[in-house]
RNA sequence: GGAGCCGUAGUUCAGCCGGUUAGAACGCUGGCCUGUCACGCCAGAGGUCGCGGGUUCGAGUCCCGUCGGCUCCGCCA
């Protein structure tokens, strides 16, 4: 038997034709007589009846079908009789009247059903993932990647690009992540790193003349994992030549209005609006703000700083800032939910979270009210637009505590109180980021971006005399509070490279050691280049409105970085640590 | 490195203040059933209460430790 259709794809225009499917068997309904069998591929579910009268051996096999059964069925397609469709099948208007059945393969009960209904434990789902990958919601993720991986190859194959491959095995470089390392079996000692991204490679690529290119390619970085971050994760990275910012947004809008066309149908509005990353921290805490709700934050520090609150004006007078959200029309919100809250905004440093009820009659409800005078009061409210039924949260702190808690609680307010629409798509892009910010732990600076993000041509002499004022030539791409994409027009020039270098303390020989090569062949006619790499995993999960990247990855790993399908990482033979000269300290 | 939630039948869960033989639903097995679609009806099987220790006359329940899953902080150029 040759199978002819999907489980998807027969409807009212097959009636009468002879087909044969080939699927897993959901669930079979036996009535001693017709026996029915909802049959399931990865693209979906048909109905099959077995007749005793028109099929008396079909049907006789058919009583020992169960769960999870792969069989082959040859049969005509049939309207269903008139009241008997099923609406909520995709192909619930026919059904397959069986002539012969294959049973291809049985199968021992499935260690959780397959239903759609139900929650079952990821730890199972992910021993048995093969099974958990049959269930409709998973295939449909994994189905929706493909598409979305077939749409960025189809536009950037139009525009010119080229799919080009970078090492696996690669070098071990400072600054960023931790690197998974592996050991080289002709070099004792030495180790290869798998790559946290093919940044160099790519530039290097550029530098080579190819102009134009991409590749859909897994990164490695060996941190913590979340419900957003894997150690292995895919980008989709690309890298161009003769290009500034402009030109890669404008690329890149078009890149993502086509891969949603095609992998979802909808239509996006360009361009997208952009934000310096000043403002967004300002007004939403974060460089990666969610723009489908306002709940902004506003500085009182300046009313703060005269105030008889202690804690205001401490924080406001000395080098610290005063930031408020008003939660608009939340005024009745229970003391409990006030106490969540505070408990909330704890978790990200918030030593107190002052709030204010507004009354009906304009004035403030709140254990600080008595420390504002009516002017103060006054200032406050205008300048948050204050009225009665709203609540006022407050944070006084340092400067980048402040934007943390109150950036968190504006996202907590809107997801308690529904203000986030998940139909709506909101992409935003970032802009003039810092070059640099300090690293407390290493006591020196750190390139916000990467290294080889190039400065602004006018902010070039501040390098050496004020760092911090350093803008750098880089975007984020945000799509609903998530950083789905960012990168930077690079650095083309050998001195320039050098001098950031020198900014980020790296040693004039070290930084030869890690990086003579690339410094070496931007000295041989570097064209001016930059690019962007997008989180692939990232951006299906918001495309697929699933809550985790888990879910859109086929094989993924728990927490403390096990497959648990696999039981990798296992413990290795003593002779393979012999012959790669790994000596190990730990018996 | 740290904080929190969870772990009882194949699955999802209930199990009160520590007290008799640990329950339910679904699934599974057997039987009946010719228009179901989460089919229905009857009967049955199924338990290392994650693991170890402690308190107690007595522990699924309380305490300590440990393992595992998840969420978060730190970390993630």
């Amino acid at each position: 038997m040759k199978r002819t259709h999907d489980c998807a794809s027969l409807t009212e225009g097959h009636i009468g034709q002879e087909v044969v499917l080939m699927g897993w068997i959901l669930r079979r309904r036996d009535h001693g007589g017709l026996i029915f069998v909802d049959l399931r591929d990865r693209m979906g579910i048909t109905q099959v009846v077995f007749s005793p009268e028109a099929a008396p051996a079909a049907h006789k096999k058919a009583h020992a079908l169960r769960s999870e059964y792969v069989i082959a069925v040859r049969g005509t397609v049939a309207k269903r009789p008139e009241g008997m469709e099923n609406p909520k099948l995709l192909t619930g208007a026919i059904e397959i009247s069986c002539a012969e059945l294959r049973i291809l393969n049985s199968s021992q009960p499935p260690p959780f059903p397959l239903d759609e209904e139900g929650e079952v434990s990821e730890a199972i789902r992910l021993k048995y993932r093969y099974i958990d990958l049959r269930r409709p919601r998973m295939a449909e993720a994994i189905r929706i990647r493909h598409e979305v991986c077939q749409a960025v190859r189809e536009h950037l194959n139009n525009q010119g690009f080229f799919e080009i491959e970078t090492p696996m095995l690669t070098r071990s470089t400072p600054e960023g992540a931790r690197d998974y390392l592996v050991p080289c079996r002709l070099s004792p000692g030495s180790f290869y790193a798998l790559p946290q991204s093919p940044q160099l490679y790519k530039q290097i690529l550029m530098i080579s003349g190819l102009e134009k290119y991409y590749q859909i390619v897994r990164c490695f970085r060996d941190e913590d994992l979340r419900a957003d971050r894997q150690p292995e994760f895919t980008q989709i990275d690309m890298e161009l030549s003769f290009v500034e910012e402009d030109d890669i947004i404008a690329l890149v809008e078009g890149l993502v209005s086509h891969v949603f066309e095609k992998a979802l149908g909808r239509v996006l509005s360009c361009p997208f609006p952009r934000l310096s990353y000043d403002e967004a921290m300002e007004r939403f805490g974060t460089d990666r703000p969610d723009m489908r709700f306002g709940l902004e934050l506003r500085d009182v520090s300046e009313v703060a700083q005269t105030c008889a609150f202690q804690v205001f004006r401490h924080a406001a007078s000395s080098g610290g800032v005063v930031k408020a959200v008003n939660a608009k029309g939340m005024g009745d919100i229970s003391r409990k939910e006030i106490d969540e809250l505070t408990e909330h905004a704890a978790a990200f440093g918030a030593k107190g979270l002052a709030w204010v009820k507004i009354r009906e009659d304009g004035s403030w409800q709140s254990p600080i009210a008595k420390f504002f005078t009516q002017e103060e009061m006054e200032r406050i409210g205008e300048h948050l637009e204050a009225s009665s039924g709203d609540i006022l949260f407050f944070g006084a702190d340092q400067k980048s505590v402040v934007l943390k808690v109150l950036g968190e609680l504006r996202l907590e307010l809107a997801r308690r109180h529904g203000l986030i629409l998940r139909d709506v798509l909101s992409f935003v892009w970032i802009g003039d980021f810092p070059l640099f910010e300090y690293d407390e732990e290493l006591g020196r600076l750190q390139a916000v971006h990467h290294p080889f993000t190039a400065p602004r041509e006018e902010d070039l002499d501040l390098l050496e005399t004020e760092p911090f004022r350093v803008r750098a030539r880089a975007y984020d791409l945000v799509l609903n509070g998530t950083e789905i994409g960012g990168g930077s027009i690079r650095i083309h020039r050998p001195d320039v490279q050098e001098r950031v270098f020198r900014a980020l303390s790296l040693p004039d020989e070290e930084a030869r050691e890690k990086f003579g090569f690339l410094i070496e062949a931007l000295s041989y006619g570097a064209p001016p280049h930059g690019g962007i790499a997008f989180g692939l995993d990232r951006l299906v999960m918001l495309m697929t409105g699933r809550e985790t990247i888990r879910d859109v990855i086929a094989f993924p790993k728990t927490q403390k970085g096990q497959c648990l399908l696999t039981q990798a990482p296992a413990p290795v033979a003593m002779t393979q640590l012999v012959e790669l000269s790994l000596k190990p300290g730990w018996d």
